[in-house]
DNA sequence: AAATAGATTAGAACTATTCTAATGTGTTGA
DNA sequence: TCAACACATTAGAATAGTTCTAATCTATTT
C-alpha cells in the first residue's frame, strides 16, 4: 500500500472525505521522517512549492483545523504573532528559541513531573503545556 | 501624591512621555486592587465604557507593546485567538479555563519546580511558561 | 443513474495588527 | 522666554490573518 493509499484510508476511518486538497496536505505534512512545525502560511508555501498546487488559505485553514479536531495535530501558542501546528501529537512539550522562532520537541521525559498544588473546585485539570523559551548564551 | 501623579512619574522614568492617552490607560489597568488579565479588545472597550474616552485602537496596541516593553505588562499566549496580557508582572503561571475562557494565576509557589533535563549547547534558558487548561468536572 | 443530503472548497467578508504621515512634546540655545 | 529642531506619539490607512457562506463536490439511496 502506498503513501496516497495510506492517506485515503485515515482519512476515511475518521470520517473526513479524501478530496485531492486534503491528500495534497497530507503528503506535504505527513510524508516526512521527522516531526514538522509549522504555521498556515509555512504549509500554503510547501504545497505551492514543492507540489506546485493552489490551494486557497481557506481550505488550509479548514484541513488544518479539521485535522487538529481529528488528532492529527496539536497547537502550540507562542505569542501572538506565531501560531504553530506540530505533527507529533505524543505528549511532550517545547523549547522555543527566541533568535530564530524554532521550535524544538521535548519529549515528556525530558521534562520533570510537574505538580500543581492548587486546584478549583468542579474543576479538573485536562492538559498541561509547557513553554522554555531559549536565547543565546551571552 | 494621586494616582495620576503616581503613572506621570512612572511613564517618565521608564522614558515614555505621560500623554492623556497612555494615562487614561494606565487609570484602566493599574488603578484597581487585583491582578487583571485582558486582551486589546477588552481594554479598548473598559476606555471607551469607564472613561467615556476614544481612543484609537492602533493607540492602544502601540501603549500595551510599549508597557510590555518596559516591564509594566506581561503577554500570554493561550492560542491562537485569544491573546492575553496581565498586569501581574511576577514570576507566575496560569490556569485557563476552557469553558469561559478565563485565566487565573497560579503563584510560582503553586507549581512545583520544573526540572528541564535536555539542553541545546550555546543556549539557555530565559523563560519558562505553563499553562494550566481546565474544564469542568465531568 | 438520477435525486438528495450533507461535506468541502474558496472567494468574499470580516477581524486583527502594523505602518507611516501628521501631529505633539521636550530640549536646546539665542 | 521662546523659536526651532529632533524625536516620540497618535491614529487613519494599509496590510495581514481568519472565518463565513454560497457554490460545488461527493457519497448514498432508490
Amino acid at each position: 500500500m502506498n503513501n496516497n493509499q495510506i492517506f485515503v484510508k485515515k482519512l476515511r476511518s475518521s470520517g473526513l472525505r479524501p478530496t485531492k486538497q486534503r491528500l495534497h496536505i497530507c503528503k506535504v505534512l505527513f510524508d516526512r521522517k521527522d516531526t514538522f512545525h509549522f504555521t498556515i502560511n509555512d504549509l500554503a508555501d510547501l504545497v505551492q512549492r514543492k507540489l506546485n498546487k493552489k490551494i486557497s488559505l481557506a481550505t488550509i485553514y479548514n484541513t488544518v483545523h479539521a485535522f487538529k479536531k481529528k488528532g492529527y495535530l496539536k497547537e502550540i501558542s507562542i505569542n501572538s504573532d506565531k501560531n504553530y501546528f506540530d505533527t507529533n501529537i505524543s505528549n511532550h512539550h517545547h523549547f522555543f528559541n527566541e533568535g530564530t522562532n524554532e521550535l524544538i520537541d521535548l519529549k515528556d521525559k525530558d521534562v520533570g513531573r510537574i505538580k500543581i498544588k492548587k486546584n478549583i473546585p468542579g474543576k479538573k485539570i485536562k492538559f498541561i503545556e509547557v513553554i522554555v523559551k531559549i536565547a543565546n548564551n551571552n
